[in-house]
RNA sequence: GGUGUCGUAGCCAAGUGGUAAGGCAGAGCUCUGCAAAAGCUCCAUCCCCGGUUCAAAUCCGGGCGACACCUCCA
């Protein structure tokens, strides 16, 4: 099955191609620890990844890891100082300054299930690449030197603004920049590379001692990693401008001709109706949720639960009608697991209706990735399935027990909450206390059935009595 | 000021020209000793005002409101 995806340059949905389809995805910057807003992003490119995989496209998948940039320098001169003779040079210490957070986001991305990508590469591991385009670009015409750092004159690229609709001449730049603070030709010009002291992070060059700017990274990378044009770069709506903009000016300069075909922003996540973001304060990480006692699993489903291209309000109720739906999700995968299994013959309606399922679960991925239909299509046929082991008083042909159990697998390879389930590991001193309880019910000693009821309860455990008998589901 | 996005039931959220998906909450019912779980049933005419059309939540114009980018940002 094809994939349609909106492209930000062309504001249409466009079917994907490409084998492998070649995607670039903007990471993180390893100065700190990811917030859930920047999760939103991977997990939006953990979804159009599953999402292609799903609809048999093999996939090459890569995403950067920012580790040099203002931040990342503070912080390796803050540890520098704080650790005096410690570290043989700077990038010693930015790398001894970025690793944990490296760590800590690896760790996140498991924590959320989501896949790994094929590729991470780090910016630091790349600098020659980077001073190949900036060299390219001085060829060209397009970057001229000043006092040691490198510019991109925007004025040489007649297209400039293509992706975002910018027009810069129509912005209002007064207020914002001061001209005189700036070595560049024209205000708008955007630094490559740029001049750094013996003080600062710093690699030799031509030009002199420096560090790349921020947008070279990726156009560097991408060209190096996937020698040639790629199908699909992802990333926030933030970085559409400049960013996004940026690295096509240099890209097409340098190394002419396209440079991605397909652009994928997604929109932020809100606190308060408010962009979540570091500067603004305030952001949740995951280990912050985690403490909350919020699960993993909730969150993802959370962010499926509105488009990808649409502003997302994180919410406590939010989270907590994501958590009733993962809690039914996960019932009826723990209800699977304890129905009886025959050997009657299997149900073409439920054949059916389970093909169809999956079907339309895919066809509305596939449609720009619409994950608030695909997750309908999913509680349509939970219910189905119900209504089905309902009819069958718990006692499911095998044949039938697997058609569902394979199809709420087929969703999962998109949802990926089943690797999040809660074991339901019950012990015997739990066991014993549902037996006891039963027993008193059996006895019609309902007041002390039900103060059993309560004490399991409190232990956690909620119990489900069904027709072939009571059993301890987890909280 | 420029450029975009959005405004759908108590809440979340699809649909974007043919008469409103799905979820949460709520109400009634079945089942149950009672409950829980599950199932069944019920629960909106789409911010406002004009216009186009046989037909508009969906297109056009004008309002009002919210958010984002133009500065590091996913």
């Amino acid at each position: 099955m094809s994939v349609t995806l909106f492209n930000t340059l062309t504001r249409t949905k466009e079917t994907i191609s490409g084998s492998p389809v070649k995607i670039y995805s903007c990471g993180p910057t390893v100065y700190n620890y990811a917030h859930i807003g920047n999760f939103r992003s991977y997990i939006f490119a953990d979804i159009l990844n599953r999402t292609l995989r799903l609809a048999g496209y093999p996939v090459l998948h890569a995403m950067n890891l920012t580790d040099v940039d203002d931040k990342t320098i503070k912080g390796a001169i803050e540890l520098t100082q704080k650790n005096p003779g410690k570290y043989a040079d700077l990038k010693e210490a930015l790398h001894a300054y970025t690793a944990p957070y490296t760590e800590a986001f690896f760790a996140d991305l498991k924590k959320l299930n989501i896949i790994p990508f094929d590729l991470h590469p780090r910016a630091t591991d790349f600098i020659p690449a980077m001073l190949d385009l900036v060299e390219r670009l001085i060829q060209a015409g397009i970057a001229y030197e000043q006092d040691g750092s490198v510019y991109y004159r925007i004025a040489e690229k007649k297209d400039y603004g293509k992706l975002s609709r910018v027009d810069l001449d129509k912005n209002k730049t007064g207020t914002r920049y001061n001209t005189d603070e700036y070595d560049k030709d024209d205000v708008r010009d955007f630094v490559l590379w740029k001049a750094e002291g013996k003080d600062g992070v710093h690699w030799h060059s031509d030009h002199g001692d420096g560090r790349p700017g921020w947008h070279l990274e990726c156009s560097a990378m991408i060209h190096e990693i996937f020698k040639g044009p790629i199908d699909i770069h992802t990333g926030g709506v933030d970085l559409i401008f400049p960013h996004h903009e940026n690295e096509i000016a240099q890209s097409e300069a340098a190394y002419g001709g396209e440079f991605v075909k397909h652009w994928a922003h997604c929109e932020h996540l809100l606190v308060d109706n408010r962009k979540m973001s570091k500067s603004a304060g305030n952001f949740f990480t995951l280990r912050d949720l985690l403490e909350q006692g919020k699960k993993p699993e909730v969150l993802r489903y959370f962010l499926l639960s509105a488009h990808y291209s649409q502003k997302i309000n994180f919410t406590s109720d939010a989270l907590d009608m994501a958590a009733a739906s993962v809690d039914k999700f996960f019932s009826l995968m723990n209800r699977l697991g304890r129905t009886a299994k025959n050997q009657a013959d299997v149900s073409p309606v439920l054949a059916a209706a389970s093909e169809k399922a999956r079907q339309n679960f895919l066809a509305e991925l596939a449609d720009d990735l619409n994950t608030p239909r695909a997750l309908a299509v999913v509680h349509e046929y939970m219910r189905e399935a119900n209504a089905f082991i309902d009819t069958a008083k718990e006692n499911l042909a095998a044949g039938d027990h697997t058609t569902i159990l394979e199809t709420l697998r087929f969703f999962d390879k998109l949802l990926g909450i089943i690797d999040l389930m809660p074991q339901a590991g019950v012990s015997a001193e739990l066991q014993a206390l549902l037996d006891e309880r039963n027993q008193a019910r059996a006895a019609k000693d309902f007041k002390r059935a039900d103060a059993l009821r309560d004490q399991l309860l409190k232990a956690g455990y909620k119990i489900l009595d069904t027709k072939t008998g009571s059993h301890l589901e987890k909280v």
